[in-house]
DNA sequence: CTGAAAGCGCTTACAG
DNA sequence: CTGAAAGCGCTTACAG
């Protein structure tokens, strides 16, 4: 392996003058610096990025932390696609990612174990689950972090995250607007704050326009495919005409379970789902859904961990992105 | 930050002692080590890993390499499930995982620099394209590499695989013996491995029966769900009385087009995937597919990595997972 | 079993 | 603009 020593000798200059030209710094003679660089490029040197870090106290790595939980929904191409954002951010602002996987037996080594031996610079915590200690031992740490999607136990907190309130609300309206009445919901896990906030947003508009707000008409989907498809079963004696469903992923589930009851989408029952994944284009009918900008949600909550990195003091941000009704067939719109 | 001097310090032992204590060296007395631990754990001593990285030379991180490329088609749920398995295996070993989501640029950047910084121990890297630049920079560089999947431009190298030729066979065996004689192919990517093996064992399969293979009976689905459906409407008019889909995302997409086009599975056309995802369980009717084992290739990958990192002499591993049938519905074995 | 010392490959005041 | 020197927090022969 080549080193700084090696380069400053052949180069004859001395070790700080080669950082300072490996690191950019102004601050050194052109001529030097040409000089240093030949020797540099000749022996393809690469500066180690350990010792490196432990010399300047910053790793240039951050952290992604997944509740294995939700893990294990990877059928829900939601965590792939943010893991495509965090990765394309650090990629272009020169920084790793460490990837964490956590079951809850792993969020407690975490803590203990990784929080604390300065492998990270800080990490994006897209945990959902409302009462997950690891938020409660972030905040207790030093290490900066930001969260995706927001999260009421810790508000003093970084995040990311889109209004799944008004969003859901917006969903909802576009039924109500094309003469649904009996507008049911398929709702994701009561323990996110992703399907408490949206079951909100279905309320309120409900209750806008005056509708009663029916419990047998709100069906727990579990945010998988699966418990999207058991949902819609269950609804099916009850002859909705409209179903806001929480999640794109929950959305296929209900379409094939409608599919097989004969019912026909959008005239037997109108459908709109959340987040606007690959599979909702390819739905059949092509789904109409409240697009989430998984990817800018991803790239965002790097850049502001990135900005709390460089700027401690900074109070929190809260950055609220902006989502969109995509319509296509599901919901009937097509029709009028 | 506790440092291994502040337990030095209070604990009256010397450095050496307590790195000793702390890393498990059984050569200190009981007396000793109670001592020591007393003190570490009142503290919440953490060791540093970077500095431990520096001085040991090893890092204690794994790199995952997956080509953004295929990325893009993260609908395809192959790759988050890997990365489960690699990320599983990691943390039962005490590693960390950073992962690189490698556009052809980036994965320039990454040889240029990544590979030869000393942060990774070693890598896995998840490339399937025949060609790629990347295996070559790894097979000249000194850093510990395996593949998933085979690669037949770097023979001499480690990876984990399933014998994608004899189970494509398999596949197609299974069509045959059901009656079929009509078999038509949808095909993954032609400049992947897997995509490449599969259609092998397709021909091998006919060719054993005395089956012609019909050019007009392959078609190239590029591994897509939208090129799935593609390729079925292209086939369609054919009449092929059974397809072997050589993924289960790709298939999703031709029962999609089947079903717009009024036909029935198994009845008219009999359908075997590839994979066993999620999806195929879901599908309607319910996939029979060729399973591959995606959490266990990422879990040998890491325990193959990890052990030529412990043995950097011993000879190139090859390891090749079993893969199974699961006979479901698409296939139509169950109407006979 | 224990400790003093060198060293891992950088960065960064400090002085000139 | 340049260099000598200290230091980042550990591990690991080496000696006793």
């Amino acid at each position: 392996m080549v080193t700084l020593e090696e380069i400053a000798r052949l180069s004859g200059a001395s070790r700080s003058t080669v950082s300072r030209v490996v690191n950019n710094d102004p601050h050194v003679s052109d001529k030097t610096r040409m000089r240093v660089l030949e020797v540099v490029r000749k022996l393809n040197y690469q500066p180690n990025a350990i010792a490196r870090s432990l010399a300047a106290g910053r790793t240039h790595v951050l952290g992604v932390i997944i509740p294995k939980r939700v893990t294990e929904l990877f059928s829900d191409p939601y965590f792939p696609i943010l893991l495509q954002g965090v990765s394309t951010a650090c990629n272009s602002f020169d920084y790793a990612v460490t990837l964490w996987l956590a079951d809850p037996e792993d969020e407690l080594r975490f803590m203990g174990k990784v929080l604390h031996n300065g492998l990270l610079d800080g990490v994006i915590v897209s945990s959902m689950v409302l009462t997950d200690p690891l938020i409660t031992a972030l905040s207790a740490s030093t290490l900066p972090f930001v969260l995706v999607g927001r999260h009421p136990s810790a508000p003093a907190v970084n995040y990311v995250d889109v209004d799944n309130i008004s969003s859901a609300q917006a969903a909802v309206e576009h039924l109500f607007q094309l003469g649904r009445r009996r507008i049911a919901t398929i709702t994701g896990m009561s323990d996110t704050i992703a399907g408490v906030d949206r079951f909100r947003g279905y309320e309120i508009a409900l209750r806008e326009h005056g509708l009663a707000v029916l419990p047998e008409l709100i069906v727990d989907g579990g945010f998988s495919e699966a418990g999207g498809a058991a949902a819609m079963r269950q609804l099916l004696p009850l002859r909705p005409d409209a179903i806001f469903v929480a999640s794109d992923t929950m959305a296929v589930g209900v379409l094939r379970v409608l599919r097989e009851a004969g019912l026909r989408v959008p005239q037997d029952i109108a459908l709109v789902g959340f987040d606007d994944t690959p599979a909702a284009m390819h739905a059949e009918p092509p789904l109409t859904t409240m697009k989430q900008p998984i990817i800018a949600l991803g790239e965002m909550a790097v850049e502001t961990l990135l900005h709390i990195i460089e700027h401690p003091d900074s109070g929190p941000r809260r950055i609220i992105l902006p989502t969109q009704l995509v319509v296509r067939e599901s919901c009937g719109a097509h029709l009028i």
